[in-house]
DNA sequence: CCCAGTGCCGTTACCGCTAACATAGATGAG
DNA sequence: CTCATCTATGTTAGCGGTAACGGCACTGGG
């Protein structure tokens, strides 16, 4: 309430004036503005190609623009708006190799939307996955895609009630707060279940994660057990596994199944990494494989075509279901909260090398 | 300026007054201000942690707060605070298992400063790395981590001007922007060509990607090459594939190396995986490895441990690199621009089980 | 009894941009 | 020539928070 301050009301509106030269301090409109001789306003329409600006306005604005090399402030125009052009992606883990290709399929799906994937990890722990979506909850963004159904009550309250567009990713079985696009993982277990069955096998083994939150994983196994059992089949033995290199502890855990139940004639994987890892145990120990043991995973990652036998697996519509995903957040009109999609994606058997033709 | 407005003047400040009941509206400070008896400011204060407020005052805010499910608005909080708790990472792809490692390191180490990294992908492509960041500079971020030290001169003067800190990663092998942390890759190249040298082999093959913007794989080859020739040895001949699976094009790249060229004696791979596609192949094939054949990749993965016979490779110390990295934007003074590190790690060899002792 | 110090909370003035409206000049129909 | 219409641009009022400061009730030392 000084002099100082009063003085400079009269410059502009109310803004205090700048100092002319302050090379630390980020530029803005206002920047441009003055190097331009146009208001803020036309440069904000020229930047954002929005409404009539004269070409000659244009290009003037747009050369002090770049010779200023000005970017604009996304966090101020947002707020302005009410719009940000981001779409939070929460998923379990990167390392996983399946979620960077559902990734890719929802980068590219929104490639020129003008929407940006933003992508929380979360390491299977509901906690940090509620902590993830909290922070880009308060991002508003234009539309979540979260991997699972399976949240804490918070989370799905959050989800709920931010407005935004929210799209469940890579499972159906289970109710959805908003939209779904995947696959039934329990379907994939028990069609998978029927495969092997039909292909003669019965002593039937089965090797997995130990992580009780890959909940997918549990459906598959459940969808598994449940096809064998309608058959009169139960499982002979099961090894589970947590940590490390999946190809190393593929072998290990093959070994260590076939040690404890040698007469097992069929080996379920729960992803292609350890399948792929027993496939190379059980080549170097000389096991006839599919005639006398039968070998399958989950998943089809591409680098099952450099082993020296395809191993029988099922694709998982990963790519598909990032594309799918995509649309529906981007295709949201975006008031009229319609929602409530469900896509499921059917996976298909790709037999490969590894179970015995009938 | 009519009634309407005016009118509502009186109600708060210059805000306009809310309909009370719009359940479509996002909930701000004030919703919470006005469930809990108490000024915006003193909401503010209690969900920041921030300044004084009374136990009883605090625990009312949180109540109300809790029960009205609010959220946080960053956009308008970091508008008005100019801090962003957002760390932009920039890589060229997710589906190299090597830079989901480095983004682990990142994470891990700015898990509790508040900060959060946000990945963008650039493809390899210089077009879209200059998108990308600009597209994050735009969110004003508290630092940025960049892969790899080539950058287009827009790019480049981008970062500079941004104020921003700047990382640049896995490469030290040229001028930084403002800090560096990585390996020498022309030095990794040396060294391997000096370990293969004193094994004995003299007919060496070069087998990698075909892609120019893979500046890193280009400089481990020139350090090969001039590893070799200080020796008086030349490459006696390479193999280049794109795109595919790589363990599948690591088998048919060393088939057709070896077909053309059958006296090769080693092959040195400019990635782990063909090189494990690679070792497949020699394996399956009855090639004597690493008597008269001898194999190499880099980086280290941990898929290696699941091969039938341990590639020799080389640390690309990627989580460290992720670590240090992070640990730069973390410490970085809020204003005191002082930049400039270079952390250069040192990459060790695995000789592992396919360079034959000397 | 006065006043500096402290704890707690409110007020004010922005942050940098954009929606919505206002306005000036050019244009064409009547 | 007048006035509605259109184009190109400017003005105003926020968006939802936070920094900085102000004020009030208490407290304790002089």
């Amino acid at each position: 309430m000084f002099g100082v301050r009063k003085d400079n009301i009269h410059k502009k509106g109310s803004r205090l004036a700048r100092s002319p030269v302050d090379p630390r301090r980020a530029l803005t409109l206002r920047d441009v503005s003055e190097a331009s001789g146009v208001s803020e306003m036309t440069v904000s329409r020229v930047l954002r190609n929005r409404g009539d600006v004269s070409d000659m306005t244009r290009e003037k604005v747009l050369e002090a623009a770049r010779t200023l090399g000005y970017v604009p402030n996304k966090i101020a125009g947002a707020l302005a708006s009410q719009r940000v052009n981001l779409v939070g992606v929460v998923i379990p883990s990167l390392s996983n190799l399946v979620f960077p290709e559902v990734l890719s399929g929802i980068s590219a799906e929104l490639e020129d939307t003008g929407l940006q994937p933003v992508v929380g990890v979360t390491g299977y722990a509901p906690e940090k996955e509620e902590t993830v979506l909290y922070e880009m909850l308060s991002w508003r963004p234009s539309g979540m895609i979260v991997a699972g159904l399976e949240h804490s009550d918070a989370a799905r309250t959050m989800l709920q009630n931010s407005g935004v567009p929210v799209v469940e990713i890579m499972d159906v079985d289970g109710p959805c707060i908003d939209s779904v696009v995947g696959i039934s993982h329990r379907r994939a277990g028990l069609q998978m279940a029927a495969e092997i069955l039909a292909a003669g096998y019965r002593r039937i083994g089965f090797l997995g994660t130990k992580m009780p939150e890959d909940h997918r994983a549990r459906k598959r196994l459940d969808g598994f057990q449940e096809g064998l059992a309608a058959a009169g089949v139960q499982l002979a033995d099961t090894e589970f596994y947590s940590g490390g290199s999946a190809l190393k502890k593929g072998r290990e855990m093959t070994e260590a199944i076939l040690r404890r139940t040698p007469d097992l004639d069929f080996l379920y994987y729960s992803n292609d990494m350890i399948g792929a890892g027993g496939l190379l145990w059980c080549l170097e120990n000389g096991y006839d494989v599919p005639g006398k043991l039968g070998l399958a995973g989950f998943n089809a990652v591409d680098l099952l075509e450099g082993l020296p036998r395809r191993l029988a697996t099922m694709d998982s519509c990963r790519r598909e279901i990032g594309i799918k995903a995509a649309q529906i957040i981007a295709g949201h009109p975006h008031s009229g909260l319609i929602g409530g999609e469900v896509i499921e994606l059917t996976p298909v058997i790709q037999p490969g090398d590894t179970i015995r033709r009938v």
